[in-house]
This record gives C-alpha cells, structure tokens and sequence, in this order.
RNA sequence: UGCGGGGUGGAGCAGUUGGUAGCUCGUCGGGCUCAUAACCCGAAGGUCAUAGGUUCGAGUCCUGUCCCCGCUACCA
C-alpha cells in the first residue's frame, strides 16, 4: 500500500481530551492499532515518531470545572497525569505523551494562526452572539439553554436539543437562559476569524477525491466524499471563551482559538518538544523536504468521530500554511461496543483502562490481545467479558503459552534445559512457514489489518503445536534422542520467533518469552537471526498466561451493573433555571385535560416517536409524542394522561398532531406521564 | 431531514478486480497424553437481510425495501 518505503513516519494518535479517563473503546480506536503498527515499524529499523498528548482546551472542561467547583487547571492536570499513566502501564510506545497546556504548544498554535492571517486567509465576520451581562462574556453554544423549537424541550442546549436531535444555533432557542446565572442572555456582535473551507473545496476535492479514492479505507473516504459533496462552509476558528490559547491579535482580546484549531497543532508541538528533549530535527518530520521522496509519511489513527476533522479541516490548515506535509493515511476505525450497549461516559457504562490495570495486574497483554482481535477496523464490534475470558483461554493460554510451555518443559526434562549445537532451524518446511508469517504480518499491518496480523502471529503457535503432536518427541526420546533433541531445538527456534514476531501486539510476553529463552530482552529487529550458542541454557518454565476464571467474569458483569445503577443514583440532578413569569390569563389560556389513551402505536422509520389515539372527553384526537423510547404502545393503552389540547397543531412525520401530552422528565431525560393519582372522569379539566 | 458504514452457519467476524462460501470460538466424533482437561485430526451446521435487474455465471455490480450503528451535533 501506499505507507510503504517511506524514508520517515510521523504516527499520530488521537489527542485524549483532558476531562475523563480511558477506556477500551478508546484503545480499541487510536491508541492500539497505532502503537502495533509503531512497533512495528521500529522493528524494521525505520525511523519513526510516534507523539500524542492531552487535549486541554474547550468548552467542555470549563463546563466539567464549574460543575466540579473546582478550576479547569485543577481539571486537566488530574485527568493529564492520569491518562500518561494509564498509557504508560498499558505499554504504549509513544515517544512523547505532550499536553496542550504547555508554552510550546500555545506559541505554535498562535504561529499557525497569525501564518494564515497575515495571508489573508481568514474571512473576518461580525455575529450576534449571546451575552451574559451578570458575567459579562459571551457564551458558549453549550452556555445557553431554552426551548427547543422543534419538539419544545426547553432543555435545549444552543447547538442541539438533545432529546429530538435537531441541530440548533442559539439564536433558535425560544426563552434562551445562561446556565452562568439563569438570566437571559442578550445578543451583542461578535467578530470571529472564519477558515473559508468552501475555498478549499476544489482542491479538497483534488487531493482526497480523486488522490486518496481506494487508498483510505472505505469508511473515510465515504464520509469525507459526502461532506464534499454537500458544499463546506467557512468554519469559525476562534472562540469566545475564556479557557484555551489566545487568539494572537490586538482586537481579538478575551478570544481563544477553536480547540480543533488548536488541537491537531498538538501532534506537531509534541513533536517539536520531543526533538528538544532528544536533540532531534522536527521539521523532517513535518515540513516539505526540498525532494518529495524526502517527505515523511503522516499517518493519524483516529475513531470515527474524528474523520471530518483530520481529512478536511486539519489538511486544510496544513495546505493554507503551505509548508506542512499532508496526512498520507488516516486509518479511523469504527467503535467499539460493551456488553450489547454503547460505551458511555456519563453513563459510566465502559471498562475503564486504570481500573482494569489494577484489578488485573500484569494482563496488559490480553487486553492487548482481545482488542485487537475485535478491533472494530470495517464495523462497529463488541467487547464482553465472556469473550474476553474465551479469547484469553483458548487462544492466548491454549495456544500460544501452551505451545511454549510444552516446549519448555520437555526440554528441562529431557535435555536438563540445555541446547546442543542450535545454530539454525533444520526444518525446511517449518521454515518456510515461519518466513510466510514474517511476510503476511508486514503485508496485514501495512494495510491497517490488525486483526489479520495478530491472527497470523497466532498461527505460529498453531504450527508448533501441529509440529510438536506431529513429531511426538515423548514417544521418540528412548529410542532417537538425537532426533527428538532436534525437533525441541526446532520447537525452540519457532519460540525465538514468537519472540520477535510478538513485540509489535503483545511486548510483555515477548520479553517473558524471551526470558524464559535466556536470550537478551533487549528489543530485536526482525531481520537479526535467532541463535542458540551450544551448551546454551534455558531458563525454568514459566507460565505466560493464566486462565481468566467465570468468578472473574462475573465480577467484572456485576460490576458494570452497579456502576450504572449508582451513576444514575448520584448524578447530580441538574435543575433548569427558572423561566420569567407569566401573567394569570397566560396560564389560563392553557387547555389541560385529562384524557385517556386508547390506541397507540409506532411510528414507522423514528425511534422515539409513538401515534396515539387519546380520548379528551370532547373528543378522539391523534397526538403523536416522543416517548417511544421509554414506553412500549401496548403498556400504555388505557393510560390516563394530561394533555394540552389547544396546543396549535403541529404535522409531525406526515401525521398531524393535535396536542402533547404532558411528561415529567427527569435530569436523564426519563420520562413519566403527568397523570391524576386517582383515576378520574376522562375530560377533567387540570388547573 | 441529509449523509456514511454495516446486515454472511449457534456467537464473533473474513471474503481483494463477479467463477464451486471461509476463519476463530462453540457443538459432535476420533487420536494423543509432553502440556494451564491444554494439543492434533475429522464432521455436522449457511436459500450470504429482502425483492427485482445486469450476466453464461453475483455474497461480490445496479435499483427498490426493511433493520442496526454512526456522522451531521467538541466522548476512540
């Protein structure tokens, strides 16, 4: 593929954003996949970078900060050192873990923004923008709530009501409210720097469309293709905000830099830090070389979420700049899924990496392991622990550390753990094979196939149990001792080789194994030879994996269940400000009754949509209400309810809706039917 | 609403440019006993979501339909 002889590589991962901890779906996303293929590359002697960071800036942490009491500082520095740690156990090979937060990283980013502003790349444009005067600044999208024109939620944050999905801009909220002080916020113009991505689009289209067509994988160029064929527009790079890198010009005072401006100029910040510390050149890594075969090869390993950022927006800043290479591969992968639901944070439904890191000592590599070989590369897939205990058992322990394990102990009982004139592997045909997996593993990870690639080096071990049974050296040994010596010493060298090919997916067992081989653990290229001086002695056998057991699994199972239980339990309500006074005759206009629902049903093509048929006493009338989620059509028929009934009618999905029924929702968007106690005459009027 | 990805034996997934449907796990039968009851061999099990079309021939190309996931909308 197209990763291939390149002189250089630049690898990126995702930059973690500083406001929670890791979890598998992250590891399964940017972070494995990357750190296999680095290794990999490191083991062909190429010369590489591998640099990440934490995300620190955005709206996001000022809001978590504020909601916590505490300072986004106090924030990022907590999650920042224990995001490094987490990667630090799980062993992955960054050669710098950087933060944004950091000097080097604001001047870059500033140097970057004033590059494409002093060429005039930039569209200045004024705005309206709400403003809070009590605190007197401009508020974030996510600052503002109020009611959502489409469905009515009047929990509607300014860039999307939650509950019916719609895309919103603040100025669309009815009765917006500041979550700073509840007060309603006032508009006041804003001027913003906008990066004019329409410009871009015809070389956009150049460069990816037609350059990058059956080179990316399906899923990105198919997501990059749409967004290009439905038009860019200019998108804003700065902020008003008061958390973030400055935005590097006089007028611009009390302005941040978007953090997706900012935050893909971290891969490079990274690096230049990374050069400092090492007496490195960064620029080789990421400037145009004078030849372009002197180019690096820029790849990002991203999850899906971030396609749209890193094919369009980051190569356009990198083209507007002009003397940055441009990413060759971005190698997203789709999400990875727990226990049949999705990963959430705020749900606290995920297995999280520093809780796993200590409540299984020492297992990295069958997390390692089992991600890989579920990694979600073409479809979303799933991790369970019933087939994390399975992988682990029948594959890692019965196959690979059986093979070892068997090999070890024969020789320690037959030849006291001793090798006798090793030098080389006298099978020719285990031979061949082993050179055939060299090879499918450098052609799988060439072409991002992880799951290809682990499943080749586990056919390495399946060769030497085959070999092993095949040759039954404990029946042979009394009579052929030599020959039965030769086939351990042939087993011994497939073992050398699980070795060298393991580093990449599994580096804690590589050096295991290579411990138990008395060999160096130094880190092993794979072209240097696996020798065996004579006389060589082996190390004791030690198990390389233990079996994961069911009460293991079941801890693991209950555990998730009580922590959604209790997050929901100790979330901490969020109570909407209160909205500004009505007159009397305002509520009195309202025609509340009490009605009883007589038919209910789906409606096709929505999730959360159901068709109601409710009886108001004065009538029989179709109301169509987002409440498909929480309740089944049979459960309700026969409900009372309260309904609005001289609510404006509204065409919903081709169905026309003559009212809403009334709902209590709670801080998780629950929802439950405002209804009497008691059951009382259908037609009852509610005030 | 629009767009992207996906729907393949019990489970999880591969299937490159169209040419007899594969892998891992599970199940069943056999072999072996060096090994963490692990290893090796063999078998059963699929109308490739669905309806049409192109073709000598389609899981693979085209069209319609139905499901699932995601993006659009600062969680990989």
């Amino acid at each position: 593929m197209t990763t291939k002889n390149y002189k250089r590589y630049t690898v990126t991962s995702a930059l973690p954003y500083a406001n929670g901890p890791l979890h598998i779906g992250h590891l399964a996303g940017a972070y494995l996949p990357a750190d296999i293929f680095v290794r990999h590359l490191r083991l062909q002697k190429k010369d590489v970078v591998y640099v990440c960071g934490s995300d620190e800036h955005g709206a996001a942490i000022t809001i978590k900060a504020k909601k916590e009491g505490t300072t986004p500082q106090a924030i990022i520095d907590q999650y920042h050192h224990q995001i490094k740690k987490s990667f630090e156990d799980f062993g992955i090979a960054f050669d710098i873990y950087h933060r944004t937060s950091a000097p080097i990283h604001h001047d870059l980013s500033k140097e970057f923004f004033l590059n494409l502003y002093e060429k005039g790349e930039f569209i200045e444009k004024f705005s309206d923008q709400y403003f809070d005067e009590e605190f007197q600044q401009f508020l974030a999208d996510r600052y503002i709530i109020g009611t959502c024109p489409n469905c009515g939620n009047d929990n509607a944050y300014g860039d999307q009501c939650e509950k019916c999905g719609t895309s919103l801009s603040p100025t669309e909220l009815i009765d917006p409210r500041s979550t700073l002080s509840g007060n309603t916020p006032v508009l006041k113009p804003t001027k913003h720097w906008y990066l004019p991505l329409d410009k871009y689009q015809p070389w956009l289209e150049k460069w990816l469309l037609e350059g990058k067509k059956d080179v990316w994988k399906t899923n990105v160029y198919g997501q990059c293709s749409s967004w290009l064929k439905q038009g860019l527009q200019p998108r804003s790079m700065t902020r008003d905000l008061d958390w973030g890198v400055d935005v590097p010009l006089i007028e611009a005072e009390g302005k941040k830099l978007y953090v997706w401006l900012d935050a893909p100029i971290g891969y490079i910040s990274a690096t230049k830090q990374w050069a400092l510390d090492n007496n490195k050149d960064w620029q080789v890594y990421w400037k145009k070389q004078e030849s372009e075969e002197d180019n690096s090869c820029l790849i990002h390993f991203i999850g899906k979420d971030n396609i749209v950022f890193h094919c369009i927006t980051f190569p356009s800043i990198l083209h507007a700049h002009g003397d940055y290479i441009l990413p060759q591969q971005v190698p997203a992968n789709e999400f990875l899924n727990l226990e049949g639901d999705k990963l959430s944070t705020s749900r606290n439904h995920a297995v999280w990496l520093h809780e796993y890191l200590e409540e299984f000592p020492n297992k990295q590599d069958e997390l390692r392991y089992v991600l890989t070989s579920i990694m979600p590369e073409t479809s979303d897939s799933e991790f369970t622990w019933k087939d994390y205990q399975a992988r682990v058992n029948n594959e890692l322990v019965a196959i690979l550390g059986n093979f070892v394990n068997r090999v070890m102990i024969l020789m320690h009982k037959y030849f006291e753990g001793k090798t006798l004139d090793a030098q080389n592997l006298k099978d020719k045909a285990i031979n061949e094979q082993i050179k055939t997996a060299y090879a499918d593993i450098d052609k799988h990870l060439t072409d991002f196939k992880f799951r290809n690639a682990i499943s080749a080096l586990m056919d390495v071990a399946r060769l030497g149990n085959k070999y092993l049974t095949e040759k039954e050296p404990w029946k042979t040994f009394k009579e052929q001792p030599e020959a039965t010596r030769e086939v351990l010493q042939n087993c011994l060298h497939i073992i050398g080789h699980l070795a060298t090919l393991s580093q990449a997916f599994l580096p804690h067992t590589s050096k295991k194994i290579a411990g138990m081989l008395n060999l160096s653990d130094e880190a092993k290229g794979y072209d240097e030879a696996i020798t065996f001086a004579n006389g060589h002695q082996l190390n004791s056998a030690t198990l390389l994996f233990e079996k994961v057991e069911d009460e293991q699994v079941e801890r693991q199972l209950a555990k998730l269940i009580a922590k959604k239980e209790e997050t929901s339990v100790t979330n901490v309500p969020v109570i909407i400000p209160a909205k500004t006074n009505i007159s009397f005759d305002d509520f009195a206009s309202m025609d509340i009754r009490i009605g009883r629902i007589l038919t209910a049903e789906k409606v096709a093509k929505t999730k959360k949509l159901l068709k109601l048929t409710v009886d108001t006493g004065l009538d029989q009338r179709t109301v169509v209400s987002g409440i498909a989620e929480f309740f089944a059509p049979e459960d309700i028929v026969g409900q009372q309810v309260s309904i609005l009934i001289n609510l404006e009618p509204r065409e919903i999905k081709g169905i026309l809706s003559q009212g809403m029924i009334l709902m209590a929702e709670n801080s998780d968007g629950k929802l439950t039917f405002v209804a009497p106690i008691q059951e009382v005459e259908v037609g009852s009027v509610v005030r």
